[in-house]
DNA sequence: TATGCACCTTGTAGCAGCTACAAGGTCAAG
DNA sequence: CTTGACCTTGTAGCTGCTACAAGGTGCATA
């Protein structure tokens, strides 16, 4: 298959799949007559693969990992649970830093709504709140 | 004061101060004589500005909007209300897919751990489950 | 006065993870 | 034989910094 059939299959720009083959994410695929990437079912499984663990947040390289990992069938699956352990890890502390930012934005709204006219207490809150962030 | 005590004042690095009057951010200082930045008490009460809304999410040219808005005291409090909104709107769902992506991750944590041996379910998670991300 | 050292200057390039061109080649349908 | 959809490579841009390199400044000390 061609480069626009496995972008629409998978969801994928063209250019980002010619990326990840330049980054050596997925392997290059065959080329025919006419010098076009003739793509396979393994190309789509695998890309497939990469698409998902970039949606869980795995970086491309965390994604290279994986899909080494996926390959040798030894002694791997501890490895795997390595890297999923320290993602949920990393998320769960993304999570919690938003939830810190949720909260003080809508403090910001709640003091706005309080003063109806006269200077925007938003402004204040920016400019003089002590530093919680990070 | 010079850049490196601004830099320490506010947490943050010299060549990001530099980088925030390249893009417009903070206003240029003054020069000494030997042509080192020379920074004002307001620059400190601005760049601290700029920090807190950074670290609170918002993008540098929303950050710029906020410095313009906080700079004309007529009729920006409801703007400035409006992109808190906004903001706001946009955390809440980063923390809405995060969470779906938590979930995702200790689901396969626990297939990994109920198969013992054999072939890693977690990476056939990875190249199976409904595409349910984004 | 010389020298060392911390600090500053500009300019440029790099990071991640794409995305968006431009300029041209391929191929099937009409 | 032309049109148009698709493909090719190459390069530059996006955000928000960060990290150099090569050189200038300013102050304390020998």
């Amino acid at each position: 298959m061609r480069i626009g059939e496995l972008a629409k299959a998978t969801g994928t720009k063209a250019e980002t799949i010619r990326y990840y083959e330049r980054e050596g994410i997925l392997p290059a695929a065959d080329r025919t007559t006419g010098n076009y990437r003739d793509y396979s079912n393994e190309h789509l499984a695998t890309l497939s693969f990469v698409r998902r663990a970039r949606g869980l947040g795995f970086s491309t390289s965390q994604v290279k990992e994986l899909l080494t990992l996926s390959d040798n069938d030894d002694k791997s699956c501890s490895d795997v649970d390595q890297l999923v352990r320290q993602q949920l890890k990393e998320v769960n502390r993304k999570i919690e830093n938003l939830i810190l930012l949720r909260d003080e934005l809508s403090q910001m709204l709640q003091s706005c709504e309080a003063s109806r006219i006269g200077d925007c207490q938003i402004v204040e809150r920016l400019a003089q709140s002590p530093q919680v962030w990070r």
